[in-house]
RNA sequence: GGGCCGGUCGUCCAGCCUGGUUAGGACGCCGCCUUUACGAGGCGGAGGUCGCAGGUUCAAGUCCUGCCCGGCCCA
């Protein structure tokens, strides 16, 4: 027979959190019930949901998972996260970009070969082997730092059934003349052997020296400025400006070049520039892109100069067989003792480099695999202009990048770890023959055809060349979709938002569009989301080299991910570089525990609330919950905008600086107490504190987790449950109003004792609050509150002038007290 | 040379679009407070010609023009 005690005892509505918590331990548990419970599971067959749709970047498995890797995660995540609780059905995969220079040349060191000592399956396997290492590593920091992904999408661009899609879709722009083969000049890295596209050029400057000397016209000798004499035997025309009185006359005649005595025309070039060098300039084939420009237009014949690994060719005379280098040196040492360099002097130039290996590029002409792109221009700054930016100047980027392009993508690369370009040419007429659909995945170097040729032979030839990776990877957004398998895929298509890095629109947000316009005539996605570069905290870029490197392993195991979150999501506005700082994982740290305490203490003051009962709520109840739905407003508006840090700001204000240090303050004494005062305290308690991590929920998901699902006793997770929806009835601008007014009496009084040396609990024997008519209203709507809250035996408010002291934001409202 | 972004306490970052009290926050610094959720906390203090120069306006960190400096991208 149970006690009278135990009778009228009911079940506790909260389970109270724990005073000691290992968040790391904590947060890992997290992770692992999510995966098990299928928290983050894309619905395939739900027709009602709307469909949010991430084009998660895969990321290159270097196996390291740099700060720069977790702010970019941390921004879709929270996307991801926030558009789940709007009730959105969230696709969120999670691939690895696994094709690429870089792992071949750490597979030929490692291995001591070189690429071509072994069959290119052979090489290949090894490459895969390597990579996969490292997609271990990073798919725990992945998962270590809470991104809500559906891991039974994760695919690899190197699995034959990802490369089967590149090849499908090969063909099918083949097929829509898209793509072609064509002869044309491209960037060339002469130690990679391989083409290059726009995007993979970087630029710097370097000291170099310009050349003056002389070219024989009719007219005598004409100087001519040159960084690179090297290139005179494939010197074509001379070029000089329309306008420019000194060689005007000369427009049509010819000139000869010196050492090498070919005969070349004089030309009108409005791009020269008469200001620049002796204002006549020689166009060569090609020594530079402007070049490549002047012999397109004036038609001008190509003299190929050097070879694929930068050595010269015949044309070059006795300098025949010599790397460009060594040529170039040759060419300036005859030059100058024959007495042709008339003047040379030193000049910072820039020059293109392979982003690889920082070798100078050059520009040959050679076969090779295009997409057409320029053809899309028009079309492409259409759909930039009518997709959303975050944040919105970025539009630019893409529109600037898309404008300035002057050649279509070169697709083809001759190397080894990439998706084969799917094609054959026969023996004997070299007729193209492509894979067909159903031949797919295929790699020419390993597999042959069988088949006859139009012409009747049956003997083939591999094409040896591979794709541009940005070919793999510009194809995400329809892949994660379900293309080209899936009846519905259009369903998840186009992306909702592409996230991107700043540097990489230029490569991956233009390929993808462009890719898609050209396939489906569509955009790809119909959102972009940037995040800038990740500083060190000495402001310069993070780097291994400048030892301001901050590896997220030592984060993590230090701080957990909910607190490096916090600094990706609060250390600057979206789109912009940020700075990593300790300092600010740190105060995401602290913030933790305070908010982990805060709920520990309403926990505790709710374990024997009914929340049946229901109560009128007092004024500063009322008020606080006016405060918590303006705070709502706010996140919720930040966060549609992907304005993350206010919205984390707006977030963290409120629990830290409002709820706790103000309310909880203000509530405790009827929190101990009994009666109505305390039941209306309970179940405002009970409200903040849902509300309040939810909007922290896609910042911080795992304490918001742990306290979600401890105190609410939830089976399901926060990360599912509603996003808090604005609750206009709940606001009361007047309680706010008063309410304001009260807590500044009691944060001003409370500051008072503090400069009087007493502690907040200290007992006030007496104290006066003078303020005119309507204000002493007010606080007499709040004398329990004041004087529970600030302790004082007596307290008294007057109308009227007085008081020792004045509340700082209501100079009418004085105050003095006795302690 | 062009485009984009930035220049705000010692440091980092908001505020600018939509002009309006005393320009906020964090870190750091200094001082005070053992307070029954939290001392890994609370309270307070010092610290700012809002890059420079003009202009518009009753009013400019905010809008306009020019310039300087830094970053990124491109030529």
């Amino acid at each position: 027979m149970p006690s009278a005690e135990t009778s009228n005892r009911r079940e506790p509505t909260m389970n109270v959190l724990p005073r000691k918590i290992d968040f790391l331990e904590m947060e890992e548990k997290w992770q692992q019930i999510w995966e098990e419970d299928g928290v983050y599971r894309y619905d395939w067959d739900d027709e009602t949901r709307p469909v949010f749709s991430v084009d998660t970047p895969p990321p290159y498995p270097s196996g390291d998972f740099h700060m720069g890797n977790m702010l970019n995660h941390t921004y879709f995540d929270m996307r991801a996260r926030y558009k789940r609780m709007r009730g959105y059905n969230v696709l969120f995969p999670q691939g690895w970009d696994c094709h690429g220079l870089p792992t071949e040349v750490a597979v030929e060191k490692a291995k001591g070969i070189r690429k071509s000592d072994v069959p290119p399956d052979v090489f290949r396997k090894m490459c895969e082997e390597w990579i996969e290492q490292y997609i271990g590593v990073m798919k725990t920091a992945v998962i270590r730092m809470g991104a809500s992904i559906d891991w039974t999408t994760e695919y690899r661009t190197m699995e034959p059934e990802y490369m089967r899609k590149i090849q499908l879709s090969f063909l099918q722009l083949y097929e829509k003349d898209m793509i072609y083969k064509g002869e044309h000049p491209i960037n060339w890295c002469p130690r990679c052997e391989t083409a290059i596209a726009d995007a993979e050029v970087e630029h710097d400057t370097k000291q170099g020296r310009i050349y003056t000397i002389p070219f024989e016209t009719p007219d005598g000798e004409v100087l001519i400025a040159t960084t690179r004499p090297v290139y005179l035997p494939a010197c074509v025309a001379m070029g000089v400006h329309p306008d420019d009185e000194r060689y005007r006359h000369l427009i049509g005649e010819k000139a000869k070049v010196p050492l090498f005595n070919q005969e070349i025309p004089i030309i009108a070039n409005v791009e020269v520039d008469p200001n620049f060098g002796t204002g006549a300039m020689m166009i060569c084939t090609y020594g530079d892109k402007a070049d490549v420009v002047a012999v397109a237009r004036y038609k001008l014949p190509v003299v190929k100069l050097i070879d694929g690994t930068g050595v010269l060719h015949d044309v070059a005379g006795k300098y025949a067989g010599m790397q460009i280098q060594e040529g170039q040196k040759s060419v300036v040492n005859d030059l100058r003792e024959a007495g042709f360099i008339k003047e040379e002097k030193e000049l910072e130039q820039e020059v293109g480099l392979c982003w690889r290996c920082d070798t100078p590029i050059e520009i040959v002409t050679a076969k090779q695999w295009f997409m057409r792109t320029i053809s899309l221009t028009d079309k492409v700054l259409e759909t930039a202009n009518a997709i959303t930016w975050y944040p919105d100047w970025m539009r630019q980027r893409l529109i600037n990048w898309a404008t300035g392009l002057d050649w279509d993508w070169v697709l083809s690369r001759q190397r080894v770890f990439a998706t084969p370009v799917p094609a054959w040419y026969c023996k004997k007429c070299g007729k193209i023959r492509l894979a067909k659909s159903e031949e797919l995945p295929v790699d020419p170097r390993v597999t042959m055809i069988n088949d006859t040729c139009e012409c009747g032979d049956t003997e083939f030839i591999p094409d040896n060349d591979v794709m541009d990776t940005w070919f793999d990877s510009s194809m995400t957004c329809a892949i994660h979709a379900g293309w080209p398998d899936k009846p519905n895929w259009r369903r998840q298509y186009p992306a909702s938002v592409h996230p991107s890095g700043q540097d990489i629109i230029r490569t991956w947000a233009y390929y993808l569009m462009v890719r898609s316009l050209a396939l489906f005539d569509e955009t790809a996605y119909d959102s972009v989301l940037i995040n800038g570069m990740v500083f060190g905290d000495d402001g310069r870029m993070m780097s291994k080299s400048l030892g301001n490197y901050v590896a997220t392993p030592e984060v993590f195991s230090k701080y957990g991910a909910d607190a490096p979150r916090q600094w990706a999501a609060a250390g600057g506005s979206t789109g912009t570089d940020i700075p990593f700082r300790w300092e600010d994982v740190e105060y995401g740290w602290r913030f933790q525990r305070k908010l982990w305490n805060a709920c520990r203490f309403a926990g505790m003051r709710l374990e024997d609330f009914d929340p049946s009962e229901n109560v009128e709520p007092t004024l500063i109840d009322k008020w606080i919950v006016t405060k918590l739905e303006k705070t709502v407003k706010r996140a919720t508006e930040t966060m549609e905008e992907c304005d993350f840090m206010n919205a984390s700001e707006a977030a963290r204000n409120f629990i830290w600086h409002v709820f706790c240090d103000h309310y909880l303050e203000a509530a405790k004494t009827r929190l101990y107490g009994e009666g109505d005062a305390k039941k209306s305290a309970q179940q405002t308690l009970y409200y903040i504190v849902k509300q309040m991590i939810k909007l922290m929920a896609p910042i911080t998901p795992h304490i918001t987790e742990e306290i979600w699902r401890t105190m609410y006793n939830s089976d399901v997770s926060i990360h599912i449950s509603p996003w808090p929806e604005y609750n206009e009835g709940l606001v009361d601008e007047e309680a706010e109003k008063i309410g304001d007014l009260i807590i500044a009496a009691i944060s001003d009084i409370r500051r008072e004792k503090n400069r009087k040396g007493v502690s907040l609990n200290a007992l006030v024997k007496e104290a006066k609050i003078y303020a005119d008519p309507e204000q002493a209203v007010f606080l007499r709507m709040g004398f329990q509150d004041i004087k529970d809250t600030l302790k004082i035996e007596a307290l008294e408010i007057i109308e009227g002038e007085g008081g020792e002291s004045k509340l700082e934001d209501y100079p009418s409202v004085g105050f003095s007290m006795v302690i």
